[in-house]
DNA sequence: CCTTAAGTAGGTACTTGTACCTATTTACAA
DNA sequence: TTGTAAATAGGTACAAGTACCTACTTAAGG
């Protein structure tokens, strides 16, 4: 039995690097390769794969956002989050969505391996700098589930045309982008605005860059 | 005759990545590996070696002050800078720095092979993205070399009032806030998104927090 | 079954930004 | 001294963003 996996990083570099640690394995075979989110959640409208590893920031479509829609399309879909960054957020929203795996980029190599393992067989795997917060915060928190608050909250669609703006499109291009007419987009834009209390493009880039919806 | 080389980034699985992807290559043989910019410089203190392959982006010692301090260790040590941007002050830096080579993450993972075997070689390798606007630098600044003059500079108000559109105030504000008329805010801003080849203001905001003219 | 939230699409009015111009003053270098 | 770059200020035209509306469809929940 192979484990099928679909990478899913904007860097090639690093796509093939992860490629080539993976493939030293016997049981686990890379099948696909995505560079951005919209790729990867193609690749999973295709093909069936067991575990998709997710790299969080990647331009067009980010790494929650799409690991939501793959799991959306085949709930038996799974994925492992790979970051940068040890960020509160993104974490919280990983695993709100249902994700079980998530991996820093500085830790070793191996863990990767560990984690698909793990993942498929439907534990979980967090780096270990990660689940000592998590387990931090369920103790401070005790009881409130992770992820039930959220001050503000944007909705997928807000949080994908929000991408897109603080990426540098216009308008009219996150409409043509989304398969959507001007007037919708203007709309999403207005809403995001309104609920985030902004009223300049400028601050909505802002905003998108401090809460990891973006990066520079 | 084997190439000897130093890996030296941040994340161990992009480190451990291109380890494996370089140990396919019978001549080519990672030595050592560094996980910040102060670890290569020991290293380079300690050990020679042909080729160090150092990201841009460290804690500690950044690379391209680390790369500084290597090539000063000894002149015959050759650095290949990693980055994901393809960031014109960086690229000028490298550059000047008599750094040969330069390859964006985004790219193709031989690449890297290619860049090693190169400037093993003494001859300079950028990957394409790069060396297509080094090249039009070169022919918009005909016979200036590179590295000689700042590819991009803006003037101290240039900055100055990238940095104020870029913590989100509007032209208005940023002539109020300079003392300056409205129309000389918008033709400061307008020089300055012709020199930096600039049509959105999105972009104008992205570029100031990319080359830390403000933060997040 | 009814309500609500989200996504879609459209209208109108106004503000701001972008891309072209010209032109003056100052300061510094060839 | 002449030339050049920088900072200043202005004009015009069009593109894009912002702020209000209304209204339909669909999916989820009480």
């Amino acid at each position: 039995m192979v484990i099928e996996v679909v990478l899913a990083d904007d860097h090639a570099i690093v796509r093939q690097g992860l490629s080539a640690v993976i493939s030293q394995e016997q049981d686990i075979k890379v099948i696909a390769e995505a560079s951005n989110g919209k790729e990867a959640v193609d690749i999973a409208k295709k093909s069936s794969a067991d575990i998709f590893i997710v790299d969080i920031t990647m331009p067009i479509l980010n790494g929650l956002e799409a690991s939501s829609q793959i799991m959306q399309i085949n709930p038996r879909n799974k994925v492992i989050i790979l970051s940068m960054h040890d960020n509160r957020a993104f974490i919280e929203r990983a695993l709100s969505l249902g994700i079980k795996g998530y991996v820093l980029k500085d830790s070793a190599a191996d863990e990767i391996i560990q984690a698909i393992r793990a993942v498929y067989k439907d534990e979980y795997f967090l780096s270990p700098r990660i689940s000592t917060f998590v387990i931090q915060d369920y103790i401070d928190s005790k009881g409130q589930k992770i992820g039930e608050k959220k001050i503000v909250s944007l909705t997928e669609r807000e949080r994908e045309l929000l991408q897109l703006i603080a990426e540098g499109y216009t308008n009219k291009e996150v409409a043509t982008h989304l398969n959507i007419c001007l007037k919708t987009a203007l709309a999403h834009r207005n809403n995001i605005m309104q609920k985030l209390g902004i009223h300049r493009q400028a601050d909505l880039i802002r905003y998108a860059l401090k809460e990891g919806i973006t990066t520079i």
